[in-house]
DNA sequence: CGCGATTTGTGCACGTCTTCACAAGCGCCT
DNA sequence: AGGCGCTTGTGAAGACGTGCACAAATCGCG
């Protein structure tokens, strides 16, 4: 689909392809607009404005054109951005022009989840493996996938070159499954147990907790309510306002 | 377990309930302190330093004492922190001193992962309720729970009072569900799916997606190996450094 | 009772992120 | 060709978050 033309460097071909070095913010969204190109595209749009995948992606649109101004996108001022072109940008910078490895480790409640879930495949990703301590466990088959012991880490590496890790062990085990990822040469590692990872430098680590997630919303709820508390001790004049008029933050009212 | 004297407002009992208005970034950490305090009180500590806990939650020390000072806890210098009343303090800001009701909405793949998952329990949270929209579903018993269908929402939360929604459902159907929780009264909404929801004002959304992990993670690799691709074309002299100098930043490198 | 060791709490400077507002560029219509 | 409307890209300002470095406070010991 409108192979333009091999995505590389951006611009001139054969230069430099070191990455323009973006800001930990922007890569964070570019998935997010990624996801929603993808949407746009099969919906059959050709172009967007930043207006429109901005709604799309649930931002502001100055944020969006900043952020795609920031991997010296191509828009075209007066109509907007090419689709696929976009979607080409993205996919190169993230690193998803080649379907990356990933190592799955620890298959009990939450890796049975992960190890059938089809956005792995879908986005740009690939089990590689799925390994767990419990040899209870090894030789299960999950999604067409066999499940091997941990101890052949090595051994799977060698197999194929593992990309990313993802921990989703007890948290008693995390830390030791980590080392042994780093060991094998993993530099990226993806954390669902609840605790945080010791790693050399060099190596990312980003983690995932749903208690976090969970807590975090209990803490508005919980000021939420301590607001609405408050009927009407002649406050200084902003009380009321049913709604709530704080904007507390993480993603609300998107807007239509 | 020091049931000292009731968790409430901090400092003089019967003042403002209100909470100190934190800041996010400051909110989203709190939850991690929270847990590695726990760890801490489990293995006996009575106190803890700033620089002991930082270590433990992975974070600077200077940065956890001003988020703890912003909470207008009470350190004590030279000695540090008591951990039973730290543990207090945070939970109560947290919100967490009420067990509060989850439904969960979607009990395919990873929902049925997140319905088996101890970590809600453990950490202050009751899953209240488990529904699905696929009839063929319903009637299910998971962990204890039956699968109601998703039509029973608003009874359901007049049974009792729902807190948190969390949303585990396909993309498409995600957003009729947001605002299904949104008309019975949920204000908090955890949504795993990979789409932006968009909800009225005074209604929290928080987003958790696999995909845009590990494209963030890609996005490292693929960076990290293009500077590991430039051997040596006389740089201006911050070349070389195996490991790569560059903190990307995330979490790395916690130290010991 | 005083002193030193230790640790918290915080003022300040710096960097990052966000948002506004507008100039520059592009296409279309006349 | 020229002008007009639309949209991008970006400079600048402000908000926010971070980390250093140090003063203030507390404990323990002589």
């Amino acid at each position: 689909m409108s192979q333009h033309r091999h995505p590389g460097a951006p611009g001139r071909a054969g230069a430099v392809p070191a990455l323009p070095d973006l800001p930990e913010a922007t890569v964070a969204r570019l998935p997010e607009y990624l996801r929603a190109l993808h949407n746009l595209a099969e919906v059959g749009h050709e172009t967007v404005s930043s207006e429109g995948l901005a709604g799309a992606a649930g931002v502001n649109s100055a944020k969006l054109r900043k952020d795609l101004s920031q991997l010296g996108s191509y828009g075209t001022r007066g109509v907007g951005y090419d689709v696929a072109l976009l979607i080409e940008q993205i996919e190169y910078v993230l690193g998803l022009t080649q379907r990356r490895a990933v190592a799955l480790v620890g298959v009990g409640n939450l890796g049975h989840a992960l190890a059938g879930y089809d956005g792995f495949a879908s986005r740009g990703f690939r089990i590689a493996a799925l390994l767990d301590a419990d040899r209870s466990r090894v030789g299960e088959v999950i999604n067409g996938l066999v499940v091997r012991h941990v101890d052949e880490l090595p051994r799977v590496a060698a197999e194929e070159s593992i990309a990313i890790g993802v921990i989703a062990t007890p948290a008693a085990a995390a830390q030791a499954v980590a080392d042994q990822l780093v060991t094998v040469g993993v530099t990226s590692i993806l954390n669902f147990a609840p605790c945080v990872l010791s790693v050399p430098e060099g190596v990312d680590v980003r983690k995932v907790d749903l208690a976090i997630e969970l807590q975090i919303l209990s803490f508005h709820e919980h000021r939420k309510a301590s607001l609405t508390a408050l009927p009407a001790t002649g406050g200084s004049g902003l009380t009321a306002l049913p709604g709530g008029l704080a904007a507390t933050d993480t993603q609300e009212a998107i807007g239509t």
